[in-house]
DNA sequence: CATTACCTGCAA
DNA sequence: TTGCAGGTAATG
């Protein structure tokens, strides 16, 4: 399910019950896939006796910062859910990872669909995924022109190069439709066919609905069920048919790189 | 570039 | 029962 705006609370709410915190066991350690570790035993040595440093962010992963340099690196793909639990909630059958701190509250990840991934990492590999993401789109560095600069000579449509994390980090499904909504480019156009005063729109538009998501505490969801209320604030994402907030044009959804795409076909012409 | 796969649960 | 889901990697 989640995006920048849904990593980032995530981020932000497990770090208060984690910050400080030594890590005392693990309790549960589901295999391979969900853990990528080549040696289960080493990447739990690298977790026990632990104190968490920081929680933070990067593209769509969450890091979890270790004393001594190791970093606890969390993807929740669709479904996941990475919380602080306490002593008295028990883990489901979808949990797969389970760290019990000293305070007697625990690190937990859920996830449905085991789509999620985590990982542990050592400096190198942090770097590593570092280098693999694109500017983080709410970040100072991230200006028109460097968007200019990603677009540039690209014969790609506009909501799959959204969508490609070594373009721009932590853009998804919901947000790469609002987003085009927002700067009123159609998202089969090219990516080099942009004006300049289309792609100073469209770099607003990015960095309007992703903070907008982000302050609105993109946190009315809980496991893998939707909550209307948290949907009600996008303007085209889900809602085939409806009058488009702008000139009532009912919004359109076809298929991109086999997403469901919601645009308006006024608004947004092609 | 498009298609398939990975999984489970939910609504039509 | 089918199709769809806020993600990504692995295939032709």
């Amino acid at each position: 399910m989640p995006e920048l705006p849904e990593v980032e609370t995530t981020a932000r709410e497990l770090a208060p019950g984690a910050v400080g915190r030594r890590i005392v066991a693990v309790e549960r350690l589901d295999h391979p896939p969900m853990v990528e570790a080549p040696d289960l035993a080493g990447f739990e040595a690298g977790l026990v006796g632990r104190r968490i440093e920081a929680v933070s962010r990067r593209a769509k992963w969450i890091l979890v910062h270790l004393e001594g340099g190791g970093t606890l690196a969390v993807h929740l793909r669709m479904t996941g859910v990475l919380r602080v639990t306490g002593p008295d909630e028990e883990p489901d059958r979808h949990t797969h990872l389970v760290l019990a701190l000293d305070d007697g509250h625990r690190i937990s990840f859920r996830d449905t669909r085991k789509f999620g991934r985590v990982r542990l990492l050592d400096s190198e590999g942090l770097a590593a995924l570092d280098a693999a993401h694109g500017p983080e789109p709410l970040d100072d560095a991230f200006t028109s022109s460097r968007l200019a600069e990603a677009l540039h000579g690209r014969k790609t449509r506009l909501k799959p190069l959204l969508l490609d994390q070594a373009i721009i980090a932590g853009i998804g499904n919901i947000y790469a439709d609002e987003a085009l909504f927002e700067a009123g480019l159609h998202p089969l156009r090219a990516a080099d066919s942009l004006s300049a005063p289309d792609i100073d729109r469209l770099h607003a538009a990015i960095r309007g609905v992703l903070s907008g998501g982000v302050e609105r505490k993109a946190r009315y969801w809980e496991g893998a069920v939707r909550a209307h209320e948290d949907f009600d604030a996008f303007a085209v994402y889900d809602r085939a048919g409806e009058p488009c907030r702008r000139c009532g044009t009912p919004i359109a959804r076809m298929l991109v790189a086999q997403r469901g795409t919601h645009y308006c076909p006024t608004c947004q012409p092609g």
